[in-house]
DNA sequence: ATTATCTATAGATCTATAGATAATGC
DNA sequence: ATTATCTATAGATCTATAGATAATGC
């Protein structure tokens, strides 16, 4: 049964895409090898030859997932510059797709109270995270250099906390209000000259 | 080894006390319990006689955080005003000590991400628990009334985001720069007039 | 010979329930 | 008689490992 370096590497990705998924959508705790492993297309079994534990893959999904968003912001930043950027992040990260689905949305939202309750590999890598996404909106701020780390956090604290409110909310029209309220307070700080 | 109406009662309060700690501690799938109920000083088989299920346990623990949160909140402004009751909130959830001790702390901090993968009983737990602290940061503002409810969302996202990255965070430089620029900027926006 | 995956399982959980025990409260 | 708690356990997980299998890659 055993298959080619490359199909092997293509399973180590497909697990680690099912898992940055499935870790966004149920949490850490509830997301177990085997249900992981069958997304995947693979019995459990073979997990510990990809990986040296749940930890180690944990670690490796999140910091897959902070990638993929820094690229697409680089991407954008390419061909709009930084605070088209932004703007357009935040407005995604506010909205109500992003509430309902947050499998492919932000890792800190959806894992970040989990992750501060684990080791020192995935808690690295939300750190790394965490401070690299806080760059990208600080580049897309109209404030001068002096201000932008300071906004970043105040930018990149509302934006989470009123996620994290919103998801947590069952009252469809506090939920909304709380994500449309953040929304116009967000793109106010984007564009605060001083 | 029937004990009296009394001491079921105040056993009920002690595993619901002992609860609302563990599960800001632990998470909610963390929270075991077998290992609450030994906290409690019980055995794990007493449990169903006090509560119908887990989710119910959760979403009596998490209301009763929140309701402690808000008399402390009612007892400062009676003592101080609603402006002085909301500064000295935010001074002790954007610090260092309550970062490292979830336990006593914000239970939306702590398990609002799980809390927005679980069922209605706890989600309606955590919309009231939301709802009234957003109200009671609404009162301590400077703002004109029409502006309270933007600017209370503005001001509790800011903080619970802050936390969240702070606490998942493993570089304590980074960690220790959230809180103290979170704290900054929560200041101003209580001040803020217009 | 090595190794990627499989089946099977060890060992340790977890929630929830069943039935025994013994003291309360009618 | 009722019931708060206990011991014991059912049944269902979970992570991790052991050993078999079979195809790759030296």
């Amino acid at each position: 049964m055993r298959l080619t370096r490359e199909a092997k590497a293509q399973h180590h990705d497909e697990i680690t895409l099912a898992a940055s998924k499935m870790l966004r959508e149920r949490g850490i705790e509830r997301t177990s090898l085997i249900d992981l492993m069958r997304t995947a297309g693979l019995t459990h079994g073979g997990f510990y030859r990809h990986f040296k534990s749940k930890d180690e893959l944990v670690a490796l999904s999140a910091s897959k997932a902070f990638e993929e968003v820094a690229e697409r912001f680089d991407k954008r930043t390419a061909e709009a510059g930084p605070k088209t950027a932004l703007i357009a992040y935040v407005l995604e990260y506010l909205s109500d797709v992003h509430r309902d689905d947050p499998g492919m949305g932000c890792m800190i939202s959806a894992c970040g109270a989990d992750a501060s309750r684990q080791g020192a590999i995935v808690r690295g890598a939300f750190t790394i995270g965490i401070s690299k996404l806080l760059d990208l909106a600080a580049e897309g701020l109209s404030c001068p250099d002096v201000k932008r780390a300071d906004r970043a956090i105040e930018l990149g604290g509302l934006m989470l906390g009123a996620l994290v409110m919103a998801r947590a909310t069952n009252d469809a029209d506090l939920s909304k209000s709380i994500l449309a309220k953040a929304r116009h307070r967000a793109l106010e700080i984007i564009e605060e000259k001083t």
